[in-house]
DNA sequence: CGGCGCACCTGAGTGC
DNA sequence: TGCACTCAGGTGCGCC
């Protein structure tokens, strides 16, 4: 559900709550996510300190306590991350709340229970980040995400463009909405093997990645069901999504229908007019 | 190592 | 109204 501009939604709009206040008491539901959800570490890595701050990294939220632990929370498909008041009813699906010093509530809520919350105890917090982010991509959003270093990433590798994009150990963050939309707008076939994309295909991608989930931000995200930021309000860039879940209907810049098609096993749309195999 | 299929879950939508 | 079936924004496992 969430990719990275749901998630940095999310992040951006817990941002002036956070920082400062104290947890005052964790509770938690008894259903396993992804994973068990670390009872112990929760009262005794989290519960009592400070909050510092909220990063991201691909799609993992980072909420660093102040003893230097680290509360980190994936929301898989179906999770949302808000603060209520401490006294409103719960929800269905709720499975993680975190009491503040000011009364408010940090919830998350999973339907799938894809999601997933774990804690670096602050004796192996750096340790543990480092293997962990050792394991993940590039950041879309960061300086280092040009059209070389996506070439380099790529070398000896067949593997279709698109599952390439998807693939987290390469780049981080972008799901199926966003690289539907990305491989639109750098007009490339999401079948196309990577080793056949030449360095201004590189280029072109490397320059739609920020721009697409940039403006993804800026909208709010995209509410396709159930996506709600922090504040509880729905995102609008479904609205200016091209080409996922457009079948049939007809591509902005020429008006072929789009076409969808299965890649990885994940549904992937594209006009297969404007996005050839080989372009330029 | 690379790439694929599948499992993990609930809920919304569709068609009969 | 109800039932059966399909599909969904993610990730990581086992398998070839």
């Amino acid at each position: 559900m969430p990719e990275l501009p749901e998630v940095e939604v999310t992040r951006q709009g817990l941002l002036p709550h956070l920082p400062d206040r104290r947890v005052v008491r964790v509770s938690w539901s008894d259903k396993t996510l992804r994973f068990p959800i670390p009872g112990e570490l929760l009262a005794r890595e989290v519960s009592g300190q400070r909050i510092e701050t909220i990063d991201r990294r691909a799609k993992y939220l980072l909420v660093r306590m102040s003893n230097r632990a680290v509360l980190v929370i994936h929301l898989g498909m179906t999770g949302r991350l808000g603060l209520f008041s401490a006294n409103s009813p719960r929800e269905r699906h709720d499975h993680l709340h975190l009491l503040l010093d000011n009364d408010l509530e940090l919830r998350l809520n999973d339907s799938r229970r894809f999601g997933s919350v774990e804690v670096w105890p602050e004796k192996q917090a750096r340790e543990m980040e480092d293997n962990f982010s050792a394991t993940l991509g590039l950041e879309p959003l960061e300086r280092g995400f040009t059209g070389e270093a996506l070439h380099r990433l790529a070398t000896g590798k067949r593997q279709p463009v698109k599952n390439f994009l998807m693939d987290s150990r390469r780049v981080a963050g972008i799901g199926n909405i966003y690289a539907n939309e990305i491989l639109f707008a750098a007009r490339i076939h999401p079948a196309t093997p990577v080793n056949l994309l030449n360095r201004i295909q590189w280029e072109q991608i490397a320059n739609a990645t920020p721009e697409i989930l940039q403006a993804a931000i800026k909208a709010g995200g995209s509410t396709i069901s159930d996506f709600l930021g922090s504040s509880g309000k729905p995102g609008y860039f479904q609205l200016q999504l091209r080409v996922y879940d457009r079948t049939g209907k007809p591509c902005p810049c020429c008006r072929s229908p789009i076409e969808k098609t299965e890649l990885g096993g994940r549904t992937t749309w594209f006009c297969p007019s404007c996005q050839r195999h080989k372009a330029i």
